[in-house]
DNA sequence: GCCAACGTTGGC
DNA sequence: GCCAACGTTGGC
């Protein structure tokens, strides 16, 4: 079992918004790089949830991978803002998963994990890292785990 | 609100 | 294929 790491805003879909939902599809993602990490994701995989753009920005919960390999149905949407008109149902581009609420846990905010994990450890903590989704080396997952009291 | 980092686009 | 321009992310 695969550990990763997905950012939202929680202003724009928050840990609170999942644990009310329980399951939501994690669409709307238009980066190459974080598609190819949603489309390795397996069925049971955990998932921390960070909150980037808040105050503080931090990790505050862990999803699970309750669906693998569903093409985004926003990308054929004209009136989504996922919109990519270079996507077909025959040839979709977007792929993603849909996540599954675990538990929330008091905020681990950023200023922790640079302080205990060195950015080759840890890809979040990396200078000028923008990706919204990415793979937790296996040998981090404990310690986060352990730091969320999980 | 600023701005560094970085991905994408499009002209050539 | 190069690279300048532009847009977005996200911490501060």
């Amino acid at each position: 079992m695969a550990h990763w790491l997905v950012k939202s805003e929680p202003t724009d879909y928050s840990i609170e918004d999942l644990a009310r939902d329980r399951l939501q599809l994690w669409d709307g993602v238009r980066n190459y790089q974080a598609r190819n990490y949603l489309q390795a994701m397996a069925k049971g995989d955990r998932v921390f949830f960070y909150h980037s753009n808040a105050k503080p920005p931090g990790l505050v919960g862990l999803a699970s991978v309750a669906q693998t390999q569903i093409v985004d149905p926003t990308q054929f949407d004209p009136q989504s803002k996922y919109y990519d008109p270079k996507a077909t149902p025959e040839r979709p581009r977007w792929y993603t998963v849909e996540l599954a609420f675990e538990r929330q846990f008091p905020l681990i905010p950023l200023d922790s994990l640079k302080a205990q994990f060195s950015p080759e450890e840890l890809l979040l903590v990396r200078r000028g890292n923008r990706l919204s989704v990415m793979p937790i080396e296996e040998a981090i997952a404990p310690r986060l785990l352990a730091l969320a009291g999980c």
